[in-house]
DNA sequence: GAGATATGTCAGCCATGTTGACGTATCTTG
DNA sequence: CAAGATACGTCAACATGGCTGACATATCTC
């Protein structure tokens, strides 16, 4: 069972080493993909004294403005009080502001100022510059492959979610 | 410059917002991707009291046998006080051990015992499990073309390291 | 032999997650 | 309309896993 862990890379090997090296591979490079991306922004962050928690948050909200509380929570898949700290703060900054739902007036919904809408695009441009220069390198062909590989891994029950993202709010 | 984080969806939209939407799309299934794939082994770890930092060592010692405690480091970049509370865990736990570089003396050699190899090979059983089901459904040249986008993510300077994890160590 | 390097360790701090309990406003339904 | 469900907020305590700074030891290199 130990062998498992240690694949031989002789050129024998069999279909089932082969198949494991691939997997690790995958593991690997999402792994240093996604944290060296998300590296790309930590120091802009510093400047501001923010973490990657707002960095997300910030994120979504820009990406589907009137998004609410309810909504943002199930995105990150984090307890409502972990949320609420990091909201506050933003919202302390005067990064993002919430009105009352006008269909249903318990939900608040989450905007950018104009402030936050700045910082946003300011750190969006780091990662566009990052994941831009991988597409180009790739090629489109690699990029559509990263898409749908990337879908298979979000399971069933989140992927509408996050699919719906790309569209505007009704 | 607040327009530049709500990119329009109208089907005439310019070719800088279709490249916009492509980023965004790369960043969400990255974000999505990753962290549902580390969900994956979250029970597992936790009924033996362990965390992804734990994890994420274990991980790079079973890919790697013989690892140093410096190459380890460089690979999770974090630092050494942080690394040496995990490994001193792990090696309280019996699932690592150490012994004294031959070349270098200083140095010591990572290596799993059976027990952190079993115990690897169960946490690399659900990751096999979720990635293989999608590189399966993408196919064999989205499987390439999701490796050659992350490896565009990882900058030049880890590149090395990264590609050397899939030899053997001389 | 002097200085650089690899590793370990103490101590304290910070960011960001968790659980549990409880309050208020608003919506929905019998 | 009253009762219960839902959306949101908040207090308090705690866990994980990062961080900095300071300092010690063994070993290697020149």
């Amino acid at each position: 069972m130990a062998d498992i862990s240690r694949p031989s890379a002789s050129p024998g090997a069999s279909p089932l080493f082969l198949r494991e090296d691939e997997i690790r591979r995958g593991v690997e490079l999402l792994y240093f993909g996604y944290t060296r991306l998300t590296n790309a922004i930590d120091q802009e962050l510093g400047k501001q004294g923010l973490g990657r928690a707002h960095h997300r948050a910030l994120y979504f909200i820009a990406r589907q403005p009137d998004l609410t509380v309810g909504e943002l929570l199930r995105l990150l898949a984090i307890t409502k009080q972990s949320l609420g700290r990091v909201l506050k703060e933003l919202h302390d900054r005067d990064l993002v502001v919430t009105k009352t739902g006008s269909l249903d007036r318990r939900q608040k919904l989450l905007r950018l100022t104009d402030k936050g809408a700045v910082l946003e695009s300011e750190l969006f441009a780091q990662l566009r510059e990052r994941l831009s220069a991988a597409y180009v390198t790739a090629g489109q062909e690699s990029v559509t492959g990263f898409w749908h590989v990337l879908e298979g891994l979000v399971p069933e029950s989140d992927r509408q979610m996050v699919f719906d993202l790309r569209k505007e709010k009704s």
